[in-house]
DNA sequence: TCATTGTGGATTATTTTTATCTTATTTATC
DNA sequence: GATAAATAAGATAAAAATAATCCACAATGA
């Protein structure tokens, strides 16, 4: 029922291109120094954040990683969901996953609305929100 | 960040004794039959749910598994808390953790107003709401 | 006394998560 | 073009969490 260490290396690296000056790359090694998080597990994390295209890297020296898009339209659930996948509060809830009998079931029905809400507020601050607090 | 399988087994056994006319005790072996579970590890976790006294257990010949309290009385919070332990969305959330900066830290303070959501809804139904719809 | 049921603890198995290592590929710079 | 710095990719290992099993024991109703 936690998010994983990953997803909390994820967002500390957010928060930290977050506030590197705008299109600075910063690289793995710098960012695994600042917010001691294991190298090469970072690089696997940031990896998963350009698959979701939260990112971009660029390879070769003095290449690195910047958000891809403005800090103010990136939010925890879109980080959270780029590393764990999308978020489901059960496996009765998930994406693929079709149980005959979800809509009469009324645990899922529950799930499911506890899951909306959490979801809701995790969208609600963006990076830039955050880190302006 | 999703619920763990005994939490559903769980889930499924109150909702079964919910069922069951009150005071009825149901054994171990009944509802690990019905529900398709696992014997011994349902008996763990029927341990687990007697110890945050959602349950009464009895011994011997005609015992078995019954409600503390009324099915009204009773909602999903409860049950996960009581098999998985406090609910907490990162570890820095959780009771005994104390972050020196949880105060000013801005991913805390959004993960708990998740993390709240998500109680709430969880509270919202009780077991005997969840039978009757 | 005996069969039935939960208790408790140990152990194993499985899965998920975290971490590491190695070899490639890209690319800026000299 | 050579070199060095960076990401890419995939294999593997280590650790932790979860799930399942097993067995000896204690309680208790018939």
């Amino acid at each position: 029922m936690q998010i994983t260490r990953q997803s909390e290396y994820a967002i500390r690296t957010m928060l930290e291109l977050a506030q590197a000056t705008s299109g600075e790359l910063l690289s793995a090694r710098y960012i695994s120094e600042r917010q001691d998080i294991p190298e090469d597990f970072l690089k696997k994390t940031v990896k998963l954040l350009a698959m979701a295209d939260l990112v971009v890297t660029q390879r070769g020296p003095s290449g690195g990683v910047r958000l891809a898009r403005p800090a103010d339209q990136i939010n925890l659930a879109d980080i959270i969901a780029a590393v764990e996948g999308p978020i489901a509060l059960n496996q009765c809830l998930s994406p693929g996953y079709d149980c005959p009998n979800q809509l009469t079931c009324p645990v899922s029905r529950n799930l499911a609305r506890a899951q909306q809400a959490m979801l809701k507020e995790l969208r609600r601050e963006s990076l830039a929100d955050m880190l302006k607090h």
